[in-house]
DNA sequence: TTCATATACTTGACTGATTCAAGATATCGC
DNA sequence: GCGATATCTTGAATCAGTCAAGTATATGAA
């Protein structure tokens, strides 16, 4: 994949990019955890900077809901959506219903030049509510 | 509207409800700022006590852009959407489309119970395309 | 395979938004 | 006007994330 991408292999991004697919949604903390448990002396810039690498290059998609820290997830390119968990900050993926297109077309963009549409689903996850 | 909602009414507070009232989508530091033009001698701390004061009462709304720092605006329960200016930062109001609240139901909330569906817009603002 | 070079990583300091905590002050019901 | 309590001031602390300088490593060419 990092080849695929014209990214240079090397082992910290290897164990990112393998820390995302193993945890979807994780903060950067988690995944910092992750990837140490591989590779026990990477520094936490060099996965700052990995993410920001597999980001810049699709491999890996950032997602914060407000008041989150940044998540990171290697589901990319199918405009999924997320449920947010307003106690724990849970996340879970939204697959796009059928009907939706239509609607997040905005009624009056205000002259902006719009390229994505975001939706976050706010409320309880199983276990809190 | 303090007292409708059960706030104590203090100069900080009625200059904070003008200051977000005034500037919309402003953030906490414009919001000081535009505060101290009054009340030279406010702290920040209190500017932000009564944010999140108003925005338990439901008197302002708070929304978080991804990347974005906080930011606050007047315009609450009607359920209107943001448009965020990928290049600036800059933000404006989307109003609801008539067709949207069918879309706008999860097809598989995985078990969450949700209880709204906030959406951001990305693009380019006039200014910056 | 070796080498040169650009890219990536390590280390350690720093920033900036936001929060915490303790004591002073002001609001509001009586 | 007075007392109780919420709010504000002051100043320090936290935490995610960034910056910068020097070292190491991946990769393409010899």
């Amino acid at each position: 994949m990092l080849r695929g991408s014209a990214l240079r292999v090397t082992r910290p991004r290897v164990a990112v990019l393998s820390a995302v697919h193993a945890h979807p949604h994780a903060d950067t903390d988690s995944i910092i955890g992750a990837v140490r448990r591989e590779l026990p002396k990477v520094s936490h810039q060099a996965v700052y900077d990995s993410l920001h690498a597999l980001t810049a290059a699709g491999l890996v998609r950032r997602i914060q809901p407000a008041g989150s820290v940044a998540r990171y997830e290697s589901r990319t390119g199918d405009n999924h959506h997320h449920v947010v968990c307003r106690s724990c900050g849970d996340v879970a993926d939204v697959d796009c219903t059928v009907g939706e297109a239509p609607c997040l077309t905005a009624s009056d963009d205000g002259g902006f030049s719009i390229d994505e549409a975001e939706i976050t689903y706010w409320g309880l996850c199983p276990s809190c509510s």
